[in-house]
DNA sequence: TAAATATCATAACAGTTGTCATAATTTATC
DNA sequence: GATAAATTATGACAACTGTTATGATATTTA
């Protein structure tokens, strides 16, 4: 019984990850349900088998990816302490690893398809809304430390925050210029001296 | 002949804009040919006789974004002088007005797309080239004054420039609260202290 | 071991897509 | 006003999509 939900959760972890790989390589357009069964080298029955329609599949593809960055950034909080951790927090999770690159590749599709997918969209404010909670707290905390300003609108910086970080990580991977690990560091840092 | 030619580029243009219409309310997903003809009350032999290919035809809605983008930017850039010309600059493009969050929006979704389509990396990237070589202009222009610090790298500068916006601007879009005209202006000073 | 169930492959289905040829209609030209 | 040309509409075409039913195979269960 639960060897069985072992090996479906499995499967469905192993479907994910093809998918991500093929829409972060080609795209959403390419990401058809046969051309994700010929990534993963089975046929379409696999999917039809662990995922109701493509719609499941597809949320959960977005679900493992904000998970996968929620795991990350939560480790990289544990490593440091102070205003130090709000930069390494954002470095964490900024595009500098293949992995990395390959997930905001991925997410950016999600977020450009959301536009006509109402699905989407709920996904992506619910996903949106942790990651906010998660770093106003982290906010909360420095700002009862005194190190950064008191005065501060909470959760208006949290938003600010993860505006900085799209903007870093959609140009490093959008643009055509890659950024030097030194530059995202000065970027990072410019952005934490504005709220310090 | 000339006339001809003007009643040919001004169906283009009605035709982009329809277009235009229907990416940023459903998405690049909805938007088929025989949509898109529908959205301009049309067939889709209008649509055939006007453009090669729908390749084309898309190539050209983004073209068309572009153009409007730089016509705005430009006329900000006409209205003030030194360092606050780039603050200008920036809120005169961010998503505040109707036409701009329609812009943004099918921007959005030609981004998303890019990553499956060779032709659509191109012209970003050739759009890319140009914008921040304007922008780059104008920081060698302040820099010469001596607003801001001589010793920054322009190149560097001008893409830090873009990411602000696009982190500032794609939140603006895609995220679920919306930030009043202050908070945007807020994070656009905050940026700008950082260099000055 | 036999029956039952889970797993995976295959194929057919209706719908949609871009493209193209062709027909109908308007507009221009002489 | 007749002919030519440009414009717009229509429909057919093959390719592809997600879904679903059905068949084959493996695995579990009793």
């Amino acid at each position: 019984m639960s060897v069985l939900a072992d090996k479906q959760t499995q499967w469905r972890a192993k479907v994910a990850t093809a998918a991500l790989d093929l829409i972060s390589r080609e795209g959403l357009q390419g990401a058809s349900l046969r051309a994700i069964a010929r990534e993963l080298g089975c046929t379409t029955g696999v999917l039809t088998h662990y995922f109701r329609n493509k719609d499941e599949l597809l949320l959960f593809v977005l679900e493992t990816i904000m998970e996968r960055l929620s795991v990350i950034l939560e480790q990289a909080a544990r490593e440091t302490e102070g205003l130090g951790r709000l930069k390494v927090m954002m470095l964490a999770i900024l595009p500098t690893t293949p992995e990395l690159v390959t997930i905001w590749r991925a997410w950016l599709a999600f977020v450009g398809a959301a536009l006509g997918d109402r699905g989407l969209v709920e996904e992506h404010e619910r996903h949106y809304v942790n990651f906010k909670a998660f770093i106003r707290q982290e906010l909360a905390a420095l700002q009862a430390a005194g190190e950064i300003d008191g005065d501060l609108d909470l959760d208006f910086e949290a938003a600010a925050w993860i505006a900085t970080f799209d903007g870093i990580g959609v140009n490093a991977i959008a643009g055509p210029q890659a950024y030097s690990s030194e530059q995202l560091e000065t970027l990072v840092e410019r952005y934490l001296k504005t709220i310090s």
